[in-house]
RNA sequence: CGGGGCGUAGCGCAGUCUGGUAGCGCGUUCGGUUCGGGACCGAAAGGUCGGAGGUUCAAAUCCUCUCGCCCCGACCA
């Protein structure tokens, strides 16, 4: 090993590479290499998706949702049957052309989403307005073939939730892409303490085959935006496609107006990427698999009888506070892990501090003498700041207090970043200088709305839309000209180098 | 697919030019001493040198072929 001022590369020194080492130290995932441009996700980030998925699930329960699973393999000939689907996702896929020993007569590929294979299934299962909604989600995996992979945020093989849902009128259905979405930006908030952008895609960086995407974009510590879920309204494309008709209320037929929204394992490089700092992950406690490390301090066999017992007694009350969240539909509690490895205390400082656990406690001889603990939070706030020596009873009274006010605090953290990342630019000159070489920022700029500029901005600059910004989440509608082209335009939208 | 680089112990590398039968650091294992910010001492385990063929008394090293990986350029949750 290094020494460790090398394990971790500081943010300024090469922020691509603090970054893999924020992951590896951290023991959330590593490169599958055998299997190119796939990963393992090891047990500790798993714990972090788990954590998503659980509260991610409950979410999708409250507002009518229901899981189910479709195939892996999806008929060659179904992803062709979308136009611009196809031209989407061709260049991505992996597909499967021999089994059992024989070249296969159509071959299958491997599912890259599910719209297809969904709209299929959709079709057998509607014939009425009384079939409808028709609301799923699947929990699965999903293979693009991409040239380029980092881990978590992009990756051959990723984990996913694909929500797919079938509506009698394309009003319905626009209410559900925006109500999924408002799902998705008030779990970046306030589990992930991520704060995010909310805004519809422009035509070039939509979903091939919907009508509208929205998105929720998050604001990474090195200004690029990173796309951190999405929610599509497909119209009726797919219901076209696949003939997905039903008999309306007053008699008629018509195509299912379908949605789609989705969010991955790529979430958990924007957890890594929005609060994380040269000494490695930090985590908000609603994400932390564990919230508090108990290091015992000891140099006498006695001593450390002593203080294990101590750091059991503390370890069992802090596990029975409720921290749940208001109104949530599972419980959670304080998590918490004594450390009593043959380490030297310094070592378990480090080791628990480069996982993110957000707090810290410190548990010798003197502290039991004293009837105190010693707490330190993973990042100084308004939580705790430096090494506070605090008496237990006081202590195991405001643990969850401290955790809640951590958790805002990092969110208010992560917002101050934002903002500071983020300007209106009026001149292509600080456009350019804003974007040079590896800069990125939050840019709110007028465009002219034409695909054509979009698309000389990003050749010159690498900087894209990245959506244009529903009400409320970016500066107020006002008119200018645009950034590039000079004519006019009614408001601006966000425009950065992203992930 | 173009341009550049690399395959030697679990990881990071030296050795290759000038052939002589493999070494260093970290990690791992065992024993002991340590323990309020990354401990130290002693012992030990661990390698078909990416693969195949060739030259040679002798190949990690020279020659030929081959496989794989990484970085940079064209797609993307």
């Amino acid at each position: 090993m290094n020494d460790k001022a090398e394990r971790i590369t500081p943010r300024a020194e090469d922020y691509p590479q603090w970054y893999q080492d924020v992951i590896r130290e951290a023991d959330l995932a590593e490169p599958a290499k055998v299997v190119k441009g796939c990963m393992v996700i090891k047990p500790y980030g798993y714990a972090i998706w788990e954590k998503i998925q659980r509260d991610l699930d409950a979410r999708f329960k409250a507002t009518g949702h229901e899981n189910a699973y479709f195939p892996l393999l999806i008929p060659q000939s179904f992803i062709t049957r979308e136009a611009e689907h196809v031209e989407g996702f061709a260049p991505e896929l992996a597909v499967v052309t021999h089994a059992g020993g024989e070249k296969l007569e159509e071959p299958y590929v491997i599912r890259p989403t599910s719209e297809t294979i969904i709209g299929h299934f959709f079709g057998k299962w509607i014939s009425s307005w009384r079939d409808l909604p028709l609301l799923v989600n699947q929990w699965a995996n999903v293979m693009r073939w991409e040239l380029r992979t980092r881990l978590f945020l992009r990756t051959t093989e990723f984990l996913w939730q694909e929500g797919h849902t079938a509506h009698a009128n394309h009003d319905e259905a626009k209410a559900e892409v925006r109500r999924m979405l408002d799902v998705y930006g008030d779990f970046a908030e306030q589990m992930m303490a991520m704060p995010v952008i909310r805004g519809i895609k422009t035509s070039s960086e939509k979903f091939a085959g919907a009508l509208e995407s929205y998105c929720i974009e998050a604001f990474m510590q090195d200004a690029k935006a990173l796309q951190a879920g999405t929610s599509h309204d497909l119209g009726q494309n797919f219901g076209k496609a696949f003939d997905v008709k039903f008999q309306t209320e007053s008699g008629g037929l018509d195509y299912v107006w379908q949605t789609s929204w989705g969010v991955s394992t790529r979430l958990i490089g924007g957890l890594v990427m929005s609060h994380s700092d040269d000494a490695g992950l930090v985590l908000p406690p609603k994400m932390a698999p564990i919230h508090a490390a108990i290091i015992p301090i000891y140099k006498t066999p006695e001593e450390r009888t002593r203080v294990l017992e101590a750091a059991g007694r503390i370890a069992k009350t802090l596990g029975a506070i409720d921290i749940s969240q208001p109104g949530s539909r599972y419980r959670d509690f304080i998590e918490v892990r004594i450390d009593d490895r043959d380490l030297r205390p310094g070592a378990k400082f480090y080791h628990w501090e480069r996982r993110g656990v957000p707090m810290r406690i410190e548990l010798g001889p003197k502290d039991l003498d004293k009837g105190q603990v010693c707490v330190k939070m993973r990042v100084d706030s308004a939580a705790g700041t430096g090494k506070m020596f605090i008496p237990e009873a006081e202590f195991l009274a405001t643990a969850k207090a401290r955790l809640e006010q951590y958790q805002d605090e990092l969110f208010a953290q992560a917002r101050t970043r934002m903002l500071a990342g983020s300007v209106e630019l009026d001149s292509w000159d600080d456009f350019l200088a804003a974007f040079a070489g590896e800069g990125s920022r939050f840019a709110w700029c007028h465009w002219d709305g034409t695909a054509a500029t979009e698309a000389a901005i990003k050749a010159e600059t690498k900087a894209t839309i990245r959506c244009i910004p529903l009400p409320g989440h970016g500066p107020a509608p006002s008119p200018g000209r645009c950034i590039k082209s000079g004519a006019p335009s009614r408001q601006r939208v966000l425009i950065a180098k992203a992930y």
